[in-house]
DNA sequence: TTGTATTTTCAATAATTAATGAAAATAACG
DNA sequence: CGTTATTTTCATTAATTATTGAAAATACAA
């Protein structure tokens, strides 16, 4: 295979997977570009290079440093600005559940702790606090595993999952 | 809060929070009202209580039902079907993660590992190269830290993790 | 300043995805 | 069988989400 063709590939399936997780295709195909760029990019070529609208490709590029995997550079002598990123998928992967957590999981627990504080005098009401009850607790512990997880140094990360899961 | 409130608030929730991973609404808040009902539920109740048409309530079930989180009921001397959902939520995501496995990740390992065997004869293909074969190790590795996790008991996977990450 | 390159915004439009509802198919019953 | 309850399908419609492109705002240099 070429190399042209290959970055088409990867680019097209990084956004596709990322569609079915709730991240949108060009906002992924912009970070698949830059990944696998060895310097960074201006927008023009960003917009070039994925066929896209200046106004959708400024808008991405803002969202991907909003989520922390995309950094702005200034090269000297040069007034427009240049984007890279985040090239080590273990720190992309950190990264992601981070801001998903800060995001979207914690307002969440949120509501599940206030919703286990109704009165159970049906047996639908009951039902429902035990279920929420059990939702709660397993998700609370999720997440604190996720955030002890995200204190750790990556290695010290990798090498208790290794000595876990190991054969 | 009464019940009536905290059920809608639930079912909400979860919808919202379904949508952000790329799982459509309805199906989360079918699978939300099933598990906090006490009994199976048929077609027409759901409908009802979502107040959603009779083919998206199919649609829907249907695909709760492929992706092992919903399943049938036939009571005896009742001509239609009622369904009932997994409610421990452990038992939820071991499903979720073991279904998004097969369809989504596997396919992108896939590929990933076609993509690193691109001659690496300029600056732009070695770099590809590099972090393709980046992510295809770190991915493959999760994947199959996931797979074995998912072979393992439910408590054995509890305990490990509580022992890993206890204070 | 003033002019120019660059970035940002946002109303309009396009594209995508989800939902409806009625017709067709299926299954159960007498 | 024929009848009726129930489920499924799918073309149409609605809702949502993404994209465009041009105007406004901003940043920089002379």
């Amino acid at each position: 295979m070429e190399f042209a063709e290959a970055k088409d590939r990867f680019i097209q399936t990084w956004g596709t997977l990322a569609t079915q997780w709730g991240i949108n295709r060009t906002m992924a195909q912009i970070h698949a570009l830059l990944m696998i760029s060895p310097d960074s990019l201006d927008t023009d070529t960003i917009m070039a290079e994925l066929q896209i609208s200046r106004g959708n490709a400024n808008m991405n590029i803002r969202d991907l440093i909003d989520w922390g995997l995309v950094f702005k550079k200034l090269k000297s002598g040069e007034r427009r600005e240049f984007f890279y990123a985040e090239k080590d998928i273990w720190k992309v992967a950190r990264q992601v559940v981070k801001e998903r957590r800060r995001r979207e999981i914690a307002p969440v627990l949120a509501v599940l702790d206030e919703l286990t504080s109704i009165n159970t005098d049906s047996p639908e009401a009951a039902e429902f606090t035990k279920v929420i009850s059990n939702i709660s607790r397993v998700a609370t512990f999720a997440d604190a595993t996720a955030g002890a997880a995200l204190k750790a140094e990556e290695t010290w990360l990798l090498t208790n999952f290794v000595k876990l899961f190991a054969r």
